[in-house]
DNA sequence: TATTTATTATTGTGATCACATTTTGAAGAT
DNA sequence: ATCTTCAAAATGTGATCACAATAATAAATA
């Protein structure tokens, strides 16, 4: 039996259980605190935080159909192994669909929802010279989903979403690893061909930012990670 | 209470009770009978496939997660109403998803695997020959995840599964307010274009298909059936 | 010591129940 | 007629239990 050792996480007033365990365990997941090929139980979560099989297991549902689980035959539940192959499939998507999702947000944009996302920025270049790589992670994150939903009929957060969770346990192997995140994001570039309305000058930011800023390995990068982290 | 009327759907031996209802609301979903609006329970539900509400909660989480559902404020379940913009962006994200799935395939894909494309196109053909609209829908949609799937490290299935369901209740009205399907799709094309491994060309094909093909209607088209549908 | 077998513990699963909230529908008042 | 009030029905939710299948451990065999 494996001492489940969840992140603590306020449950906001009438949240059900169910989504309650949806968020914690999703979270963990994110920020890569639980291992590649580890395996989860439903009773082991339900008793780490506290309540019983019945909403973990809606809860593992959903985080299976978001891709961030993988149901075995045995009817087990891990968090998928990755590979290069995989990394780069899911890099590759994160490209197409946040490009996309950026030009779809140029059209309904305020100026007041750039200044937002300039805020963001700094916060988050702050963080970097802290060397803080968690918070630098999610206002990394933050940076990108304020730019997405500024577009208000958007429907690809949720798929944006899925990947960065299917990334997340990959990242956290990293971030064990790199010593030093030296992260060059294009945040600048894109706020610059947002104000001027220049669609392919974000969605050319985004492309850039993606492949070259957290997260962003080439391929002898990732072999090298896996086979530290012994994957 | 509402007598909900589920299509029967045989259930291979052993598989749980989530995992079938998940199956059988999903291709409900899929093909369009179940309204745009219209709220489901889960006593309901249950009741129609002679089990219990708790496997048939974890099925209404996962299809929510996959967007095929949405979740009121007052906790109730509803199949999602279809909006022109939200069509537009739909339509948009399919365009974006399968020609990135379209150009990953092509150095997977095997000759076999492109004849088989042939076979499935033949029998389209003959579906929509004979006017039969369902198994048109289906093999249209066979022939994409075909092609898609070639692609063996491939991610994009369950997101562009996702759009299909979410686009599956708009359909079911547009089918029964339609006429004939007069479909002119671009399968010959992708598939010519397969056989010379010229990426952009099968790109280029998927998308005209997509724009033109089944449920590939103009913003006017869409307003009109959204009308008539009285949503 | 290594391998197989048998026993025990653990796990996923699904039905049931109790509780709180919401919705519904009828009776009454304006 | 329209709106308000209130009781009854329906609904989402989560804990618990029993069962079958799987995994883990101990015992026995080679």
């Amino acid at each position: 039996m494996g001492a489940l050792k969840l992140a603590p996480l306020a449950r906001p007033d009438g949240m059900p259980t169910h989504e309650y365990a949806h968020r914690r365990l999703r979270q963990a997941i994110m920020v890569g605190s639980i291992r590649p090929g580890e395996s989860l139980t439903i009773r082991g979560i339900a008793e780490a935080m506290e309540s019983s099989p019945t909403p973990v297991r809606e809860a593992l549902r959903r985080l299976s159909s978001e891709g961030a689980l993988k149901v075995l035959d045995n009817r087990r539940i891990m968090v998928p192994k990755m590979t290069a192959d995989r990394f780069g499939e899911l890099m590759a998507l994160r490209a197409v669909l946040e490009q996309h999702g950026a030009r779809r947000a140029v059209g309904h944009i305020t100026e007041r929802q750039i200044d937002r996302l300039a805020e963001i920025d700094r916060a988050l270049d702050d963080a970097i010279a802290r060397k803080d790589k968690a918070t630098a992670l999610l206002l990394n994150q933050e940076f990108h989903r304020t730019l997405y939903t500024a577009n208000p009929d958007q429907m690809i957060m949720p798929m944006v979403e899925s990947v960065w969770l299917q990334l997340g346990p990959f990242l956290g192997i990293a971030m064990e690893h790199v010593a030093q995140l030296y992260v060059v994001d294009r945040h600048q570039e894109a706020i610059a061909a947002l104000r001027k309305r220049d669609e392919d000058a974000v969605a050319a930011a985004i492309a850039a930012d993606i492949r070259e800023g957290i997260g962003g390995f080439d391929r002898g990068a990732i072999e090298n990670l896996l086979r530290l982290a012994g994957q």
